[in-house]
Formats: C-alpha cells, sequence, structure tokens
RNA sequence: UGCCUUAUGGUGUAACGGUAGCACAAACGACUCUGAAUCGUUUUGUCUAGGUUCAAAUCCUAGUAAGGCAGCCA
C-alpha cells in the first residue's frame, strides 16, 4: 500500500488505440511499436509525460515494443545535457510500469535519428534518381517568396529541372563541404501549387556546417524534421507513429516519401492527438527556457516548474503522473485541462502511500500549566490510518509544545472549531486541552498559551472519548526538529498566463515560493530521498536533494485539501 | 478568397443509429482523535439550422466558433 499505485483502472481506451486494436485484428500489422522521439533541445515537461504514457502504454497494452529516439536533426539547437535529461526523465516515468516495452540500442543507449544520416543521405539520392528531387539554389528569402502563403499558389524554383546527373553531383559536393551554410538545398519535386503548403516542394537537406553532438563533424549537410522523421520511424520498423495535432498538415509529406521511397511493408503510420495544455501552467519548452534563463525558477528542475525533473523533484511520483495521463485522455480536441485534475492525482496517490507525521509550519507556544516542569512521556501515533500494519511510532509530547498558528483565535469566526479562550480543542494521539490565559507581548502580539489537559482524556484514558469537535496537531517545543520547507504554489496568477497576446511575465505569482522553518517532529529526521509523508492536516513533503546533514530541506509537494479555508473565506 | 482538424455540464472525457454516463470542480449532508480520507445526495450538457430514419450526440448538407499550416525548427 505504501509503494504501490492505486488500485489499477480499466485499461484506457482511445481513438489511437482503437486504430492499433483494429490494425492488428485486420492483420494489417503483425505487432505493436510505437516511439517517442523528443528533439534534445530542452526538457521533458508534463506534456511530453502525456505522450510518453500513451506511446509506452499502447505498447504495454497490445505486447508491442516503444523506442526512445533523440530526433536530432539540428544541431544548432540540441545538446548532450538534454539527451542525458530525457533518458533520465523516461526512465523514471515508465519505472516498474513499462520499462520491459522499453527498446534500446544494444548497449542501453537511445537510439538516435541521427544514426540513420547515413541511410538518409542514401534516400536522398534515391529520390534523385527517380526524378523526385532537385537541388535549389534559392536562398532562403527566395524560398519563401516562391512558396507562397497558405491562401496563395507557389510557383516553381528555376531550380526545379536539373539533371539527375547535375543534382547527383551538387548533392555530392553539398555532402562534400563545398559551398556555405544556406547556398543550396535539396527538395522534394511535389507540387508548387499545392493547397498544402507542405507539399510544395519541401526542403529535405540544408547546409549547416555545425558539429553534431552525436555525428560530431561527420556531415555539413542535415536532413529536415519531415525527411529524417518518417525515414527514422521505418528504419526502426515503428508501426504506429504518434504525434501532435500540428502534424496533421505534415501527414501527406510523410506518406508521400514513404510511398516514393518504397519502404518495407508494413511501414509505419502517422496519426496525430492533441497536447496538453494546463491552467496555471506555460507548456512551451522555449517559454520555460526562458524561465530558467532569467532566473524566475532555480533551474529546469525548480519544483514549480511543470517539467518532468521539476515534478520528480517536488516530489510528486511517476504513479501520480500516468494515473494523471489516464484521467486527461486522448483526442484530437484542443483541451484546456484544469490543473486540479493533476493535483487530485497527486493526493490520490500520496493519500495511499504517504506515512503521516506531526509538524508545526507556524509556530505558537503553548504551556500546559498542570503538567510538571520537565515532564516529557511519549505517545503512540499511527503511521496510516490506512493500513494499521504499518504500526505506530512513539512521540515525545512535553509539557511545552508548539501548535498551529492557524489553530487558535483569539475572536474566533463563526464554525471555528479549533482552540479559542476558554475551549477546548484535542491534541491528536495525546490530550484534551483547554485554553486558559492568552499572553500577550508588549506589541500586542500573542506569546504563548497557557492551558490545561483533561489528564484522564489521553488517547485510551478514562476520559478519552469525551467527543470535542476540534483535534490538533503539534510537535513537541523541546524535542522537535528544525528543518527547512519550501511552500510552493502555483507560478501565474492567471488560468491562462498568455491570454489575450499577454506577456507571461506579468502574471507571476510573487508568492509561489515561500522558504520557512518548521518545528517537525523526530521521526522525521531520519527521512530518506525518496520517502513522502503527510504532516497531518497540513500536506504531503518530500525530501529536497538540497538537504544537508546539519538541516533537512523538505518540499511541499502539494497541501491538503483545506474546506476550512473555503468556509473561512466565506466570511 | 486556400487547405486540414475539432465542437457533449464550469473543466476533461465516454456513449461506435437505440436509457446521454464517468472523473475533476462546485453545493449540501453523514462520519471523523487529520475541517484530510471515506460515504451519500444535488446542480449543470449534445454549437446552430435544415435533412435522412421508427429512432440522431452519432449519418448528410449548410452555417457558426475554435485550433493548426506560409522555418533552410521540430
Amino acid at each position: 500500500m505504501t509503494t504501490d499505485s492505486p488500485a489499477a483502472s480499466p485499461a484506457p481506451s482511445d481513438f489511437i488505440r482503437d486504430i492499433v486494436a483494429a490494425d492488428l485484428a485486420s492483420g494489417a500489422c503483425q505487432r505493436v511499436a510505437t516511439r517517442f522521439p523528443p528533439e534534445p533541445n530542452g526538457y521533458l515537461h508534463i506534456g511530453h509525460a502525456k505522450s510518453i504514457c500513451l506511446n509506452f502504454g499502447i505498447a504495454k497494452e497490445f505486447g508491442g515494443t516503444c523506442n526512445l529516439r533523440m530526433d536530432d536533426t539540428n544541431p544548432a539547437k540540441e545538446d548532450v545535457e538534454y539527451v542525458d535529461s530525457i533518458i533520465a526523465d523516461v526512465r523514471w516515468l515508465i519505472a516498474g510500469w513499462a520499462d520491459e516495452v522499453l527498446r534500446c540500442k544494444a548497449d542501453d543507449a537511445p537510439f538516435f535519428a541521427s544514426d540513420y544520416f547515413g541511410q538518409i543521405y542514401a534516400c536522398a539520392l534515391t529520390l534523385i534518381h527517380a526524378g523526385k528531387a532537385y537541388v535549389c539554389d534559392l536562398t532562403a528569402e527566395q524560398t519563401d517568396e516562391y512558396r507562397g502563403a497558405p491562401d496563395r499558389p507557389g510557383r516553381p524554383s528555376p531550380f526545379r529541372d536539373r539533371s539527375v546527373e547535375e543534382n547527383l553531383h551538387l548533392l555530392q559536393q553539398m555532402r562534400a563541404g563545398a559551398f556555405p551554410d544556406g547556398a543550396r538545398t535539396l527538395r522534394a519535386k511535389i507540387d508548387p501549387h499545392h493547397p498544402n503548403v507542405w507539399l510544395r516542394d519541401p526542403v529535405l537537406y540544408r547546409i549547416r556546417h555545425t558539429v553534431h553532438h552525436h555525428t560530431g563533424d561527420a556531415w555539413c549537410i542535415y536532413p529536415m524534421y519531415d525527411f529524417a522523421h518518417c525515414l527514422s520511424d521505418s528504419i526502426e520498423d515503428i508501426t504506429h507513429s504518434i504525434c501532435t495535432l500540428e502534424f496533421e498538415v505534415h501527414r501527406p509529406l510523410y506518406d508521400w516519401l514513404l510511398q516514393h521511397l518504397a519502404v518495407p511493408s508494413p511501414r509505419p503510420h502517422q496519426y496525430e492527438f492533441a497536447r496538453l495544455s494546463l491552467t496555471y501552467t506555460l507548456m512551451s519548452k522555449r517559454k520555460l527556457m526562458q524561465l530558467v534563463t532569467e532566473g524566475t525558477v532555480s533551474g529546469w528542475d525548480d519544483p514549480r516548474m511543470p517539467t518532468i525533473s521539476g515534478l520528480r523533484r517536488r516530489g510528486v511520483t511517476a504513479a501520480a503522473l500516468r494515473q494523471f495521463a489516464i484521467h486527461v485522455g486522448v483526442t484530437k480536441y484542443n483541451a484546456l485541462t484544469e490543473v486540479a485534475v493533476l493535483e487530485h492525482a497527486i493526493r490520490e496517490d500520496l493519500n495511499t502511500r504517504a506515512q503521516r507525521r506531526l509538524g508545526v509550519l507556524r509556530p505558537l507556544k503553548v504551556v500546559i500549566t498542570n503538567l510538571p516542569d520537565g515532564h516529557t512521556e511519549t505517545v503512540p501515533a499511527a503511521n496510516h490510518p490506512l493500513d494499521p500494519a504499518l504500526g505506530t511510532r512513539d512521540v515525545p509530547f512535553s509539557r511545552e509544545i508548539f501548535i498551529e498558528q492557524d489553530d487558535f483565535a483569539e475572536i474566533p469566526p463563526p464554525k471555528f472549531f479549533r482552540l479559542k479562550p476558554g475551549g477546548e480543542v484535542r491534541l491528536k494521539y495525546a490530550y484534551i486541552i483547554k485554553c486558559e490565559e492568552v499572553v500577550k507581548n508588549a506589541d500586542g502580539t500573542i506569546a504563548e498559551l497557557r492551558c490545561t489537559a483533561d489528564l484522564d482524556s489521553k488517547t485510551g484514558g478514562a476520559t478519552s472519548s469525551r467527543k470535542i469537535k476540534g483535534t490538533i496537531h503539534w510537535v513537541s517545543a523541546a524535542h522537535a526538529i528544525a528543518a527547512e520547507v519550501r511552500l510552493y504554489d502555483r507560478l501565474f496568477t492567471e488560468p491562462e498566463p498568455e491570454a489575450d497576446g499577454r506577456d507571461f511575465r506579468t502574471c507571476l505569482n510573487p508568492h509561489s515560493l515561500e522558504t520557512i522553518t518548521a518545528h517537525l517532529e523526530p521521526a522525521l529526521a531520519t527521512a530518506r530521498p525518496d520517502d513522502r509523508f503527510q504532516l497531518e492536516r497540513l500536506a504531503y513533503i518530500a525530501l529536497d536533494p538540497a538537504t544537508t546533514a546539519e538541516r533537512p530541506v523538505f518540499n511541499r509537494v502539494i497541501t491538503l485539501k483545506d474546506t476550512w479555508a473555503k468556509e473561512a473565506a466565506k466570511g
């Protein structure tokens, strides 16, 4: 119960899984092979997590495989740092769930589109021989000009009718480094007037004298996405190539290239689904990188980031993310999902797995006057209310304790059933106390509360069954450990940070991170990196890597639902 | 004055010509040594207009709205 995800839900169903099932049933394909093909130009985010869950999920459910492949055809934007982070994030997300369907190269490395540069180049030669590609000398600007616009037809390049021999010769020279960047391109010979802009003689190869993070200086020409992607899929025997909606208009090109290159049958087919959008969240790699470079957050793995590494560092589990992916589903509708769905998945997961602990975030000192000076005892506390097998631990209790400031009100609002002057409250696992006196500082703030305890009311005691409406958490002042706790809130104050063309920086939440020193029960001193705890009545927490031997650092993963906050807000 | 795609409660998602269901959110209640969790109840929906059919969320036509496409990015 503490390590497993919540009860497995029924296998998800969506239009893509329907297609896969139909293809298997009809014999269109013998087995299922999907792939997850990120470009290593940034860190993976929760939108990628949706795609990973889809691709690996399908492979798992249908007994197939899923390749992890770096779509690395643009050396100018890519880096090994991103390759490494992507591998780590994918492995973490699928660990214990679908890792057996992950297909890698022999050395356990991911596939790289750049490993196929030789084969892709050979395909370019094939297209030229077939009269289906030509070398074009137009500049980038001229190419744009000739291409026209979505509502304006293009016109043919003046280089469109070069001979096969000349094209062959020029491509070989391009490959040999005879021309500077941008001097020429290889283009498919399709239809300059086609209503679909992507079929107007798309560029297949461009010249880039740039060192590649994976192939070094072996190449100075690099294939474009459209050329490399369909071929990589074919080379890897992918059956279902699943991508996001913006590639829908590219599908005819994907099909054209594979048909004209007569790749082995059955050839892969592309299917598109809607990318994930979340309220109060930014989801573009470029914008996320901006948050990093401008120092708005501490890095790609800042726990406020929607990156997989940020969520992981925050304390969100892979199981919660997978459950979230099931909740949002897979469609072609451009949806905006409420973050509440993510938050629910996180709480649902943590509720079952997190052991309970006591801790006070904003302390208010309470002296229990009818206990002798120096009085100390321990009380047993349940580790998990849903799983008694997890047993109990002894929590030190003494004459002086801390309670939460919010749990006392000198002038209680309506329906406030916590501690108030003259009122009683149950200290969880311990005594019922009554507030006898409010001691104040010179400035009028509350210094401490002086209370008396019903000494027979201890859990299991003679008057322990007395019905007291309120139960609050506490920690022994002398025994509590000091720990840094980082309280996170959403990064933006608006559900759609970029609505109406607004700059997202104008709606950053100034309170997205608050760092406090909390008083935690001693058992939390031995927390380990993968542990998750629920601070009773407050929040789920997880250890941050910034923890040192002297000072533990915890991240608040997410608060508990707070019905009282809602009630209190009503006034 | 182009091409492609999409449209089901506040949000997301089912229903594959035959009772519009589920989840989140919201509201109320029960329970509670966590104002959590759990349990129960409730509110709110098929974009519009035509057509086909015994029967339409589903099929057809037209409209409307939203998204995508004019990188030598992916």
